[in-house]
DNA sequence: TTTCGTTTGACCAAGTCTGACTTTGTGACC
DNA sequence: GGTCACAAAGTCAGACTTGGTCAAACGAAA
């Protein structure tokens, strides 16, 4: 359990630990450094140990001044939507499903009024149906998306 | 936020805050100065930053007595907002001009930051790119979609 | 031995910054 | 008015600074 892949994963589980912010930026480049190893190391332990389902979003730029930037997303709202979420992949969802899974959220104030009719206004057959074969599949990964965005921990400050 | 075309951008925007004009003039060769970079650097902050997705127009005049002005093309309330915006939406909308609308539209204070996370995320390539072979043209109906569901009456309580 | 997770290095993509060169406007001098 | 020097701003190729990808080597466990 010594090997590199995991230390760093502890490392970066620590710092965010530490911060209230729900985030961690950090530098490729400066992380490779302090662990002596290829900056795409670091690659390989974000794809493994920090993806959606683990309950983490990487987001990262290039170029002069670039990041990565590691999003926590919410423990306390994983109970919940991780069932949701999990029954989400792969499958399909019918338009009446996707209008009572958005209410159930408005319910539980998971979501605004305005969040959900944006969302429903997207999630309209006629609209994805115009595009794909799969207009239900296109739904339930485009639910993913919602579901995933409402966890994240950077855009929820716990005041 | 550690590069020089961030702080210029941001220092340019905050010159354009204080000012009830709605627009601020300056000269390139000064502010590269002030900046201690290249005028070229301005150009590129300029062309980067300040483009009509992101609702800044620039005009310039070259030779003695030359000048650079920023405009902010704010967004006039309700009639023309929509017209002007499924304008520059079009008929298809790439990645990067869609996190200018975007960005704009939360400068504007039309979208909450959180609206915007959300909307982000469905807009992302990925996702749409496996469901259809114009990602672009579904990303265009999407975001008039949202247009319409922001124009909606019944979810802005005048406050 | 096979397998599968780890680690690396070569190559790629994207964003930033500069410097040399170009274009355009102004004013002075003829 | 024409010409010339000067004073802006514009353009663009290329260097530089990051991060991303991928295939192949490595290594420990089954």
């Amino acid at each position: 359990m010594a090997n590199l892949a995991d230390k760093i994963e502890l490392y970066l589980k620590d710092m965010l630990g530490r911060t209230a912010d729900g985030f961690v930026v950090l530098q490729r480049g400066t992380l490779a450094h302090i662990f002596s190893c290829a900056p795409s190391q670091i690659n390989y332990v974000l794809t493994t140990r920090f993806t959606v389902d683990r309950g983490y979003l990487v987001e990262s730029r290039r170029g002069g001044g670039g990041y990565v930037r590691i999003v926590r997303l919410g423990l306390e709202t994983e109970g919940n939507f991780r069932h949701i979420m999990s029954e989400l992949i792969g499958e399909e969802v019918a338009p009446e499903r996707c209008r009572q899974i958005i209410a159930r959220l408005e319910e539980e104030e998971v979501l605004t009024k305005r969040e959900c009719a944006l969302i429903l206004g997207i999630m309209a057959e006629n609209t994805l149906a115009a595009f794909t074969a799969h207009p239900r599949r296109l739904r339930a990964a485009l639910l993913k998306e919602v579901l995933t965005t409402v966890c994240r921990d950077d855009l929820n400050p716990d005041d």
